[in-house]
DNA sequence: TTTACTGTACCGTCTGGACGGTAAAGTCAA
DNA sequence: TTGACTTTACCGTCCAGACGGTACAGTAAA
C-alpha cells in the first residue's frame, strides 16, 4: 500500500522531469517506466493508459497546490488569500522539478487536459477579487505569478534573483497598500 | 518563387495550428503536410527534417516579432521602448492563430529550441531597464505580459475583455509615470 | 488468498525520413 | 527561336523502428 503510493507517485514525477528534460512530444510509457523504475505492466497497472497518466498528471498538481494553499491558511490565518497564493506560487518555483512541468506533458498530449486549471484559476482570481479593493493589482499579482511559472516551464526564465524579488516585492506591496 | 514563400509559410502556419488544436505531441509531418495542403515529400523539401520545421517556428516567431516592433519605432518615434513592446505583444494575443504556439510545438519537440527565445526576451528587458527610472515597473510589464502570452498558448486565458484593460491600463500608468 | 506488482512476448499502427520520380520554369549556346 | 540542359518545387511510395496497448505467467509480501 505505502509501496503502491509511492509508486504512483515515482511515476508521476518521472514523467514530469521527461517532459521537462527529453521534451513533451518523446514522452513515452516506456521512457516513463524506465526513469520511475517500474516495469511497463506496472505503470500500466497503475495507469491503465497514456490519457490516465496525463489526467493525474494534472491532478496531482492541483490537489498540491489546493492542498498547501489551505495548509497555509490554517497557520497564518491574518493573512488575506492573495498573499497566501503568492506564496504558495513562488515556493513552488524554487523546486528542482515542479509538479508544474507535468502540465507540460498534458498540454502537448491534449491540450482540453488543462480545462481544469483553467476553471480552478478562475475560481482562485474570483476570490482575490472579491477580498480586494484593488482589482488591477489583483490581476496584475496573477499575471505576473503566471508569467514567472510559465518562464519556468518553458525554461526561459531569465530573472535574476534580486530583479524577482524587486517584482514581488513591487506587488506584495501593491496588495498591500490597497 | 511566389509560391516556394508561401507553401513555407501555410506549412509553418499548419504546424502551429495544430500543435494549438491536436497537441504538440501529436504534430507528425504527415499532419502538418496534409493540413497544409503538400504532400510530404514536398514539405520535407522545405525542411529536411522535423527538427528543422521547429527550428523554423521558432526563428519565424522571433523574427516577426523583431520586424513588427521595428516598424512600430518608425511610426511611433515618440514612445519609448516598453511601451512599443507593451503595443506589440498585446496585438499578437488578439489573432486567431498566433505564431507563439509554433513555440509550444518546439518545446514539446526539445526544449533547447526556446534558447535563441530566452537570449531575446532578455535583451529586450535590458534595453527596457535602461531606459526606465522604474525597473520594478518595467520587470512588472514584462512578467504580466508572458503571463498573458502563457494563458494564450496553454489554453487557460481566463480574463475578460474589461479585465485585460484594466491590468494593461495600470502597467502602461506604472511606466508612464515613472 | 489477495494485492501489487515484474517480465516477457507480442500486435497493429503510426512516424520520421530516405528515395526516385516529375512537371514546370529558367538559362543559354547555336 | 529552338533545342539541350539545369534548377526548383514539389509528389508518392516505401521501410525500419518506435509507440501504445494487450495478454499472461510468475512472485513476494501481507
Amino acid at each position: 500500500m505505502a509501496r503502491g503510493e509511492s509508486s504512483r507517485e515515482k511515476i508521476l514525477t518521472a514523467a514530469s522531469e521527461l517532459a521537462m528534460s527529453d521534451g513533451a512530444a518523446h514522452l513515452s510509457l516506456d521512457s516513463v517506466a524506465a526513469r520511475a523504475g517500474v516495469s511497463k505492466g506496472g505503470l500500466l497497472y497503475n495507469f491503465p493508459n497514456k490519457a490516465a497518466l496525463m489526467r493525474a498528471l494534472v491532478e496531482r498538481f492541483l490537489d498540491e497546490f489546493r492542498a498547501e494553499l489551505d495548509e497555509k491558511a490554517d497557520r497564518l490565518q491574518g493573512n488575506d488569500f492573495a498573499a497566501r497564493y503568492m506564496d504558495q506560487v513562488v515556493r513552488t518555483l524554487d523546486e528542482k522539478s515542479p509538479p508544474s512541468s507535468g502540465l507540460l506533458a498534458a498540454l502537448a498530449e491534449d491540450p482540453c487536459l488543462l480545462a481544469p486549471v483553467k476553471t480552478f484559476n478562475r475560481e482562485l482570481l474570483d476570490r482575490m477579487l472579491q477580498e480586494t479593493p484593488d482589482p488591477g493589482a489583483v490581476l496584475t499579482l496573477f499575471l505576473v505569478l503566471e508569467g514567472m511559472r510559465a518562464q519556468q516551464v518553458f525554461g526561459t526564465a531569465i530573472l535574476g534573483e534580486e530583479e524577482r524579488r524587486l517584482v514581488l516585492d513591487k506587488i506584495a506591496s501593491m496588495i498591500g497598500a490597497a
